[in-house]
DNA sequence: TGTACATCAGTGAACGCGCGTTCACTGATGTAC
DNA sequence: TGTACATCAGTGAACGCGCGTTCACTGATGTAC
């Protein structure tokens, strides 16, 4: 039953992206290491030969899940333009509904508090890149500094926005949505 | 060893009060019955005298923590000045260490969501509250539904500065408290 | 007002359950010759 | 290249533990007369 090394890179990779989908449907806690195993077609006994425990899995997880969110920003010819469909994208009622696809601040940040350590070490380190990503597009007009201090606000007021929408019910969430998208459209 | 009908009252108060601190510093799941009785002072038996589970104390927990935050806000003679001293005391350091204190939005708003039900219309009614408590300092100079517009972006930028700060870095954390300081002067 | 009894706030042992982790095992893979 | 053996990815049972909740019990409180 042993499986090549090729396979067992695919094995982690697959366990990987099934955590950073489970931890942000259903917080760290809310997802059990069997859990994300069973959605990676393994079972639980398996994962030691991956990963020595849950915690060092959250930090896989949520590199992987801001490298996702982040490159689009950094690959992208319109800087600009990435931005804007970054911002759409991120106050749509597609990502309120899909934590599992989106962002990992927005879904496990107080997780992310809570565990420190590493976990909020590459959780810095993921979170620095988006900011320069954003920069990429907030930067034309002003100088250097000025775009950085533009993306890390950019990224409070989405980050709370998804944060408030998501506990709130409907109307009030809509409510908060609409403020946050006229506040991006008037930045 | 029956308590008297004044004393249940008090003891409730207490367990309300351990919960909503706990639950903010270490998470829903992170604060057992057992933890929230002993903080306030009694053995986890009798918690089913005051609630018939912990979902109910977290519904007790979210809106006694955001009356807490709102109070000040709705009982300002001056509204204006009100407004800042939230944002100043909601950006400061010590909020940012003291989430048993602080904000339940940027403690427990993953948490809520999560939860859904009782806990989301409890969340969402004391948001409503503190949106009216802002809107009340930001509206002088605009039309009523601009004020409440302007209340639930601050709002937002608010909670995702701390949700962010909190879960990355020193440095970086400094970073986000800077910017949005500074949205909040030019605002 | 005083008495007898029912109520029930709080205690602490006990319950079933799911969790993270460990372990003996299997058999295909990797390697040394 | 072929062979013999060591390695180790993945399985599934088992572990100890802490959780939310239940329950029998105690004795002061509340109430009916």
């Amino acid at each position: 039953m042993r499986a090549s090394k090729e396979e067992k890179q695919q094995s982690r990779e697959r366990i990987v992206a099934a955590a950073a989908r489970l931890f942000r449907e259903a917080g760290v806690q809310g997802a059990s290491v069997a859990d994300v195993m069973s959605a990676a077609g393994m079972t639980h006994g398996g994962f030691y030969r991956h990963f020595p425990d849950k915690d060092r899995l959250l930090v896989a997880a949520i590199s992987s899940a801001l490298e996702d969110l982040t490159r689009p920003l950094l690959a992208a010819a319109d800087p600009i333009e990435a931005v804007r469909m970054f911002r759409a994208r991120y106050l749509s009622q597609d990502h309120l509904e899909s934590p599992g696809q989106g962002c990992p601040a927005a879904a496990l940040g107080q997780d992310i508090a809570r565990a420190g350590g590493d976990a909020r070490a590459a959780f810095t380190d993921g979170l620095s890149e988006l900011a320069r990503g954003l920069a990429r597009g907030l930067g034309t007009e002003h100088q250097e500094g000025q775009a950085r201090r533009r993306a890390l606000r950019e990224m409070a007021m989405l980050v709370g926005a998804v944060v408030l929408a998501r506990a709130a019910d409907g109307s009030l969430a809509d409510e908060i949505l609409d403020a946050c998208k006229e506040m991006a459209a008037s930045d």
